[in-house]
DNA sequence: ACCGACTGTGAAAGAGCCGTGAAGGCGACG
DNA sequence: CGTCGCCTTCACGGCTCTTTCACAGTCGGT
């Protein structure tokens, strides 16, 4: 019988992440994420719909704590922003609070504020 | 009629792949593999759709720890996707992901290139 | 509205990881 | 003995990842 290694499985919306296998499904399609990407996210999720503190997130993924003026973790927000909302578009994931953190939570983009229509 | 013993099939899009018997058929037809070249593609079949790590490959077709620095299994993983893109072309089947490891799936060459969207 | 602090984002540099052709050792076979 | 296929190792080059900068845009309080 096989081995029954770690099957957490964490979902949220249209994604499913594996923290086990490195994986990052959209819609039942694998992404592609570097090994900081992935972490950052799975500590986000992990805590899905609370903010975390950028000490806590560095502390997690970077394993050291957060050095003042380190803006790694900005960068990285932005680079897992990015690969989430191409491969799911219209939709938000990672939540900025000022002075507080990052929370995760699937939401639409902007609900009732559609900019411009064209004609 | 045959004896019913190790009739294990993996199959996964044109490819079928028997096992017990040594045998990979793409499309039907038969390809020629070395051992290593197939107890690597069936450790990462028998996974398909998850990531497999270096460390694991290795010790499931090399029956040993990987060591640091041996890049046997790239070799390898480079052998088994030029003969698979070879007979089934325009169709990718191993994916790498950095730092983590290989995932078998198989998908088109060219997936919908994403041009950028001006505004 | 203004200012200082915080965050978004593109770019660049260095380090590390991976792809890939080639060479050498080894055993099987004729 | 010569050839062939398999396996391993090497070496070079390219691509990815990570970190750091620099500048722009936001936020919060006054």
């Amino acid at each position: 019988m096989e081995a029954a290694r770690n099957e957490e499985v964490l979902r949220s919306g249209d994604l499913e992440i594996r923290p086990a296998d490195g994986l990052v499904l959209a819609a039942g399609r694998a992404l592609t994420f570097s090994v900081r990407e992935f972490q950052l996210l799975v500590a986000l999720v992990r805590r899905a719909g609370g903010i975390v503190s950028r000490a806590d997130l560095y502390q997690q993924v970077w394993g050291a704590p957060l050095r003042p003026g380190d803006r790694s973790i900005d960068v990285y927000v932005h680079k897992v922003r990015v690969k989430l909302e191409t491969a799911l578009p219209g939709q938000r994931f990672i939540h900025t609070h000022v002075g507080f953190g990052y929370r995760f939570s699937p939401e639409p983009s902007h609900p009732l504020h559609i900019t411009k229509t064209v004609r």
